[in-house]
Parts: structure tokens; sequence; C-alpha cells
RNA sequence: GCUGGGAUGGCCGAGUCAGGUUAAAGGCGCACGGUUGCUAACCGUGUGUGCGUUAGCACGCGAGGGUUCAAAUCCCUCUCCCAGCGCCA
């Protein structure tokens, strides 16, 4: 959420943003946002002269009553005014409310650096790591590649669970819990504290958390209860501040989150779904920082920097995008998609790290201050990336280090959290 | 799940049982000013949010609703904390 001052302020600033980001049905919702925000500020004026006048006799009643003079006549003045403070609290509410949601749905202002573009076609390479994988035999999909081995079983879970979801079984399932265990002692050596999140959330961290528009569609909601399933750990962590005034000198605060992410991703139709890129729940190891505004740049190329090493330890092949106007997310303010190379040829998301600046920091609430008993300074920013994404990550090796044979060799820096197995063998 | 106790400003803590000059005693912290050879101590002022921003006004006592001319205070619903009991890992 932007800050609503500097709409009124510079709504100009706010409007050119919008054409950069190609949103230009989102230009008529801000010029909805400023026409409610001004009527909102009217009804409270006018709500504020009434409250005013009926203070003023409600405080010579009590006056009256406590000389023991008459003051019923004073009562009579003013029996009709709660009612029509009632009726211009409602409209108050409503016009704040409409205000507020317009201004949810207003995107983060973008960094400088962010390319113009229309979509993923326009987003930017920046680097590109690894080398290219070559083979003297027709590679495979890694769907192909692991129910050969007999390690996946997507039919049985078909049956008991429905499309996108899985059985794991033997040495891949234990691969990723060795993923899992690399990008943990890979961050936690980084200095990053771990955490195990929740793997709810109450409706209202959530709203502070993604996009309105989102909830329905993506998100697993708990019949009964005011829970959701958590979409990535990106999300509690976010949250686990909400409401709170943080220490300048704990700044920046870096955390390593896992856990499970549950997600419907209904409406995907044409993208790739087959075998375990696109599932409905996967293991993830997640990077989040909060941190001073002033330190958040650097660090959003921190953890660009931890995620490369990551991959490039597994020894795979990817390339970090600059993803462009068109294409980056609402929160954030800046984007980097980390792409891995596929068997098919083509690099898809890996990982993906964000700067949201103080974007989502306003919605949920989360200051810092400059140290005990003194007043919060501003919001802090928050910063999110990917580590590992089993699911995905195990796509990467299985189709990176495929064999002839059908064998898969596992990367050197797996080898520690896999028993003594070296390479996944057929039986 | 049941019973009882609780939630007040950056923090601690009065006020709630009898609704009304309570921005809310008192204290701590913090900021500014004064005093002092430095520090400490001491004295004074300030220290929630919103709207207009000059005066001012409104809101505000866990969240939401109700009663009333008037609610921190009375009533209802919900959330969280503490203690005890029950139940299950």
């Amino acid at each position: 959420m932007l800050d609503i001052r500097l709409i009124r302020e510079k709504p100009d600033l706010v409007r050119k943003n919008l054409k950069k980001r190609r949103e230009p049905e989102k230009l008529k919702l801000l010029d909805g946002l400023i026409k409610y925000d001004k009527r909102y500020r009217n009804s409270l004026q006018r709500l504020e002269q009434l409250r005013h006048e009926r203070n003023i006799i409600t405080d010579k009643v009590a006056k009256l009553r406590s000389e023991k003079k008459p003051y019923k006549k004073e009562i009579a003045k003013i029996r009709k005014i709660p009612k029509e403070i009632k009726k211009m609290e409602g409209e108050k509410e409503k016009l704040g409310k409409k205000t507020v949601s317009c201004l949810m749905r207003v995107p983060n202002l973008l960094h400088e650096s962010v390319p113009y573009g229309k979509d993923d076609e326009d987003n930017v390479v920046v680097e590109t790591f690894g080398k290219h994988p070559k083979f003297d035999f027709e590679s495979k999909p890694h769907l192909e590649i692991a129910e050969g081995l007999g390690l996946i079983d997507f039919e049985r879970a078909g049956k008991v669970t429905g499309a996108g979801f899985f059985y794991l079984k033997g040495e891949l399932a234990m691969l990723e819990q060795a993923i899992i265990r690399y990008a943990i002692d890979f961050m936690v050596k980084k200095g990053y504290t771990l955490i195990f999140p929740p793997l709810m959330l109450r409706r209202k961290p959530y709203e502070g958390v993604v996009d309105l528009d989102d909830f329905e569609s993506v998100m697993y909601k708990i019949d009964g209860d005011d829970l959701y399933l958590i979409a990535t750990s990106e999300h509690p962590i976010a949250a686990m501040f909400m409401d709170e005034v943080l220490d300048l000198k704990d700044l920046p605060i870096k955390l390593c989150g896992i856990s499970p992410c549950f997600r419907r991703e209904i409406g995907t139709h044409g993208k790739y779904t087959k075998g375990l890129f696109r599932v409905h729940n996967f293991n993830k190891v997640e990077q989040f920082i909060f941190c001073r505004p002033d330190q958040s740049w650097k660090l959003h190329e921190e953890l660009q920097k931890n995620a490369n090493e990551l991959y490039q330890g597994l020894g795979l092949r990817f390339r970090v995008m600059n993803v462009c106007t068109g294409d980056i997310g609402s929160i954030a303010a800046k984007k980097y998609d980390t792409d891995v190379w596929m068997a098919d040829n083509h690099y898809r998301e890996m990982g993906s790290n964000s700067n949201c600046t103080d974007y989502q920091a306003r919605r949920l609430n989360i200051r810092y201050r400059a140290g005990e008993g003194k007043p919060p300074v501003g919001f802090v920013h928050t910063l999110n990336n990917t580590a590992l994404a089993t699911s995905r990550t195990m796509v990467a090796i299985l189709e990176h280090f495929q064999q002839k044979d059908g064998s898969v060799n596992i990367p050197k820096v797996l080898w520690p959290y896999m028993n003594g197995i070296r390479t996944i063998e057929r039986k």
C-alpha cells in the first residue's frame, strides 16, 4: 500500500508509475481513489462538526447535573443528534472503505532500474551462470526420468487427492530432504535465522501480504475457521511483526523460512503443467529480510547472490532476469527472477527475488524506531527471495544430470545428505 | 473444551463495582530548554492518531456491535494472555 499522503500531494508521480507499469485501467482506479478520498474527508469534517455540537450540550448537562440544576431541557435539544451522527458515520465508513480498497490496489512505485516492457518477453537477462548441459543421447523430461526410476506416483495421488498432487518415493523423497538441508545449512552459515512458521494464517494478516484479488483463486481455505493454508513461508514471516515497532539496532533482521507451500493455482491453462513443475503442495526454503529503507537495495543484491551461489553449488545452468515493468507484481518495486534451464531447452522460473520497499510493511503496519522509548520513524522495508523450492529443484536436477541408462547423478553438495547415494539407479 | 482473572499511551500502572470538567493520577523512558567545570542529579516544557494545519475540532482505554443526551466504566459477540480442571498428542 502506498502512503495516501503521497497520492494527495503528488498524484502525477503515481500516474507516471502506472503508465510505466502499463496498467491504464488503474489510472481510472486512481482517479476514483482521489475522488473518494476527498469525499471521505468532507464527510469526516461534517461528522466531527455534529459530534462537536453534541459534546457541547453533553458537557453542559454534566455541569448542570453536578450543580443539581434542571437539565432535561438541554437533553431535549439534542435528542435527534445521535441519529444524525449514526447516519453520517455510516456514510463516512462507506467512503473510507472505498478509499482504502482502491488504495490497496494501487501498485508499488517502481525502481528506476526496472526495464520498460510489456510481458515476460521483455524481461532483461542480467547474468547467465553454469555450463549448458549437453547430451549424447536424447534427453528426457523429468517426469519420464522419475517414473522410469519408479520414484514418483502421480496416478495414485490423483486417485486420493486429485490432479497436481504426487507421492515421492525412495531416493527422490530423500533427495527432497537433501535439498532442504543443503539450503538451510547454506543460509544459516550466512547468518540467517531459521524459522518454521505456522502453516495457516487468518484473513487479516493475509490481506497484509498478498493482493486481495488473489485470495479465492490461489489460496486453500480451512472450512469452518478463519484460516488459510500458507502459499509460502514468506507470508507468515512477513506477518510475524504485524503492528509492531522494531528497534533500529535489530535491523536488518535476516530470516530463512522452511515450510510446505499450498497453492490452488487455478487458471494456469497453457502453462507448463506436466510433472513436478507446477503442483499443489511442495516444500520451500525462503529468504526474508526486514531492514531500514537505506539498506534495502544493497540487501536485494545480497539475496540474489545467495540464490546464485545455491544454484551454482548444485551445478545448474540458470539465468537471472530483471523483470520488466509490465510483468512485475504489484507489491514489488523491483524483482529478479531466477530461471533455470530445462531439458526442452526453455528457461523456467526457479525463484523470485522482490524488494517490496515499504509497500508490504505499510499494509502490515511494521515500523521502526531509533531506540527504546523513541517514537517510530517510519516503515521498514521487506524483501523476499526463494532459496530453494524443492519440487522445481528436483526437476532441474533430474533433467540436468540424467544419464543415458536412465540413472541420475546427485550433485556433490548433496552427497552429505544422501546416505552415501551418489547416483540414483534403475533397480 | 470448561471455570475464574486479565488486556488502558513507547513502557509500567491508577481509574471500571455507584456512566458525566479524565489526554486520562503517579512513575519510567525519550525529546527540547534551564542550571552546573564534564557526567550525574535537579527544575521546566513537551511526548497517540486523524481532519484543517493558524486558532481549533474529532477520535481514542484488546477488536466489533448495542444501551444512553453522555461509555475506559453498563450489556452482547469475538481475539489474545494468565491460573486451575478436563481431553489429546
